[in-house]
DNA sequence: AAATGAAGACGAGACGTATCGATTCGAAAG
DNA sequence: CTTTCGAATCGATACGTCTCGTCTTCATTT
């Protein structure tokens, strides 16, 4: 018999009020004090709730912001089908800079990435939740290209994808200079078979 | 008449020993209790030395790590010069994944990256003295190549740049899957222009 | 009754500053 | 050359502050 596990006894229900006004808090604050003045019981005053409420939902900091993350901004994950590769990774490239180059986007991956360096543990979810589905979705791009045979020889999908998030990440943390359209002709340039580019 | 700016009057050296013990002591540390647990306060202790003296020093952990990782581990810039861009290239990565492959160095580089992103006037130092010398090592070689006429129609040196440090960032901050010799292989096929690479 | 809510007290731990007496260097004085 | 003396360092530690995460209280909601 397993004890049940989910499924609480009767009670109270959770607060939709609260979460959303936690998470807006935490929103907000990032973007007036940045991810080191960003603490619990900030989120907590400004939002009007209390400092239990939030350690009851959420693990830590850098969870309520990936949650705020995803529900504030729109971090939708595009795969995108035009039927041909050099357009798909085109479209993908450019609606993932169009995300990256809002200045409230880029802060809160920057300090999600960061995070996630430190805190094993938050480091384990936020690749499970939030840097996977990307990879998979851009991996379902190259795969139908791959079945179409338009991969460049010797480039693997997996090397791809490293090249294009890595690329990304790291006009984010390390030039800080936000990825522009010149980008990603640049990396369709590299990531595409010459030649069989663009049919026109 | 300018009032004597440097020179400071007499007073103690500074101890060589002691700072060879603070920053031995901090990478000690760091691969024993990880980032989040360093603390000036333990490497003060583990070091034999007072507090005040790492502070007078250094401006923050961050800065006693970047300091330890390039006096304990050797954190060499390669620039070579074969003569060919492709040999170039492959030598430049080779080198970088060399390094990165250590455990101990992959590990300080996750937490200089996340402490940069987080502590806005280390991230300047860490760009500065860390990250820029490397990229203008790399510039210097794609210089050559371009010179020569070698480099891929499309794309420019900043580009390669983007894509060559992206990628092996990517691999240490998200992955984690550390950076193998198959990678080098693919990224010297994506950023060589097909047919001229390797004249055999 | 039971789980939730806001509010805040609490101890632990790290930060960064200040201060202490002792030590060590360099320059000036003898 | 020797002595003296000021200055800056050293190890060590006290101090106040901040944030964390837990715990407690009491009211509210189902």
């Amino acid at each position: 018999m397993s004890d049940r596990p989910v499924q609480p006894r009767p009670g109270r229900k959770r607060s939709e009020e609260s979460r959303l006004a936690i998470l807006t808090a935490a929103f907000e604050l990032i973007a007036e004090v940045g991810y080191a003045g960003l603490t619990i019981e900030g989120i907590a005053a400004r939002s009007g709730t209390g400092k239990q409420t939030i350690y009851r939902w959420w693990p830590s900091k850098a969870d309520v912001l990936m949650d705020a993350m995803a529900t504030k901004a729109e971090l939708y994950v595009p795969i995108p089908d035009t039927g041909s590769y050099a357009a798909d990774l085109r479209a993908f490239l450019e609606a993932s800079f169009t995300l990256a180059r809002r200045p409230a986007v880029a802060d809160g991956l920057r300090a999600l990435m960061a995070e996630a360096q430190i805190d094993a543990a938050f480091g384990e979810r936020f690749r499970a939740s939030f840097l996977r589905p990307r990879r998979d979705a851009l991996g379902i791009v190259l795969e139908r290209a791959r079945s179409r045979g338009e991969l460049p020889p010797g480039l693997s999908p997996g090397a791809i994808a490293d090249i294009v998030f890595g690329t990304i990440w790291y006009r984010l943390l390390a030039t800080r200079r936000l990825p522009d359209d010149r980008l990603v002709e640049e990396l369709v340039t590299a990531l595409t078979e010459p030649g069989l580019e663009e049919p026109s």
